[in-house]
DNA sequence: AATGAATGAGCATTCATTCAT
DNA sequence: AATGAATGAATGCTCATTCAT
């Protein structure tokens, strides 16, 4: 009688072809048409499963920010120590090779500009970046416990390895030659390492 | 020869007046009839000066590497030794206060977004990487000379420490309120001062 | 023959969500998907049982008249005199309370203005106001007789009294807030009664 | 120097040229292509001149209102008494001949019918019918205190004849061959002054 | 140098209609 | 009968660029 709908599969096309577009054209290069075109599909077709060209944009941030996190999570199954999940974490961000997504990437930092400019895109980002704070400080909070540290830096650290991240990500997507080779994941860890050491012990 | 009378000038109006536009509504949406706006010009009259929209973009990036190099020579006026020349360097850049111009910050993160993209902004944007990096190498390889430290790293250094300076600017234009206040400039200092303590003495 | 289940059902339900959507947003932004919702249909469901979009619109004047005609023949049942349906007719025209519909008025005046440009809306729209006049000539005609005043002006009149309840349509649909509450029906009885009186009586 | 603006004379072609093509297509169906082509001007420089296509139907209308007081002014520029007065009025809005324009009386119609549903719209009609009524009704006043006549009917009264005049619009634009040749200005006049003739003397 | 109107390709979005299920 | 996804032409609007003055 009535027909399967099959938005929720579309919708995953339509948001995978804009990581894609995106990635290559930028933001408002990637047009609808373009987007339909990577996708397969019909550019009507597109509003008819998205409101808006910012709506698919909204959802490819949800499924960036997801897909980051999975990543971690899998980096860090086999990690049992503060400093091994830790190191897990940076090397599930900056390090190439395995499941490393450029265009990934630097859709994140073309969503980074648009988050400048339009409310919308920034509230989700803003979202993004205090959520990662959060897991960043979290993590740091550990090590240094267990070091015997205090934790009161824990959160202007964090801040710092977030913005080295994102610096990293930007770099990567508009002078990677301009970079040391796979500098990015293992300067990160030994900067954090020496930062922690540097701290002097609590009493 | 023939006196060009106003004709810098009125490119450096045009110039600024990107920069504010940019800031404010990123580059795409910086039309040409914004741009004049800002700088209280005729919309016409900014293709006499420029060939084109995205020339303006370029002479932008030679203003603002221009501005960054002067903000350093500035601050490291006073400076005498390689760590105070470093510290000069990462507050020029990042400390908050004096001179520092967050829409100067904001137009360079959008128009390191579109050097993802556009091959002539690319261009332009990689050389001032590597200048950039040259000028960080340098800095860094002093103080690890004058240290008694191996300087082979100070590549990899360098790199990391642009990447967090970039970062810091993204996250700066994007979610400045998700940010400890004034971490930037500090936590930098302090990770680049204890990697370099980390090092081990040459012999 | 074979049973049509429930077509006429749906035919009908359809043709009055159109009457609700026109009354709202007039007939181009009333689409084929509003006009499915408002009726919890499916928008495909539409053109299975109507051919094309404006042909739900030639339904719906189809049943504006029906239902008005109605209106008159419910008004006027226990009329007797002339002046007693003439009085029911403008009054199932024009007085508010009782079955006063305002949105099938509202959409009533927006087929007016479609059938400006659709020669389709056109053709049923000019025979509904050649059948309202033929009603309307006839109820004064028998006004006339009755007071022995000629009927040569019937006609004339007519046109007069169908002018007036158009544009009271119109005005009570757009600007309802300017007209003197309740004055349609009254004035239009004063004014139509003295113009009788005004007739010089026939010898 | 300088290039003379030439706005004001482009904005009136524009007008004009939606006037036209309204009459003929409605407001929707005249599309800016359209407009454009009766202007003799590209697409583009509509919106140069006007920010949106709504904006040149609010201009049409101040247009309209001022057309249609020119013409009372001018039709009543020999009348004395406050009857000729009246008449002039009405023979200003409703008789054929003489620089009567059956488009801009169609596009008012179809004005109407947008101000059912665009707020914008309905502001300035509203406007102009509660400008309309009151001219109206000065006119009335002034007919009825010169037959000692008592005033307390007149809003009524001039509801009733804009309703009429409207509704004239109306038939005249979509239903034309319906209606007796030259019955508007005659039949209007009649009504009003057995209307007034009927109204009881003050005492 | 300077003005501001003009151009036209390109954009996101809408929507009646079609169609496989 | 019914569903809802799919199509694609059309629309209002934007904007870098051009050009007559």
């Amino acid at each position: 009688m009535s027909r399967r709908p099959n938005t929720e599969q579309r919708r995953t096309e339509i948001v995978n072809a804009l990581l894609v577009a995106m990635a290559e054209y930028g933001y408002e290069k990637a047009t609808i048409q373009l987007i339909a075109q990577k996708a397969g599909l019909a550019p009507g077709l597109l509003h008819y499963h998205f409101k808006t060209k910012v709506e698919i944009l909204l959802e490819l941030v949800k499924t960036l920010v997801d897909l980051s996190l999975c990543r971690y999570l899998e980096f860090a199954e086999s990690a049992k120590t503060p400093e091994q999940k830790l190191h897990a974490y940076i090397n599930a961000r900056l390090a190439n090779g395995r499941g490393a997504d450029p265009k990934a990437v630097t859709a994140w930092v073309v969503i980074g500009a648009e988050a400048v400019r339009q409310p919308e895109v920034r509230a989700v980002y803003q979202k993004a970046i205090n959520s990662e704070l959060s897991l960043i400080r979290g993590l740091l909070t550990e090590c240094l416990k267990e070091q015997r540290k205090p934790t009161k830096n824990a959160s202007r650290l964090a801040a710092g390895l977030l913005a080295y991240m994102e610096g990293a990500f930007q770099l990567a997507s508009a002078a990677p030659d301009a970079m040391p080779s796979g500098y990015a994941a293992s300067v990160a860890i030994e900067l954090v390492q020496r930062y922690i050491e540097g701290e002097s012990q609590k009493e």
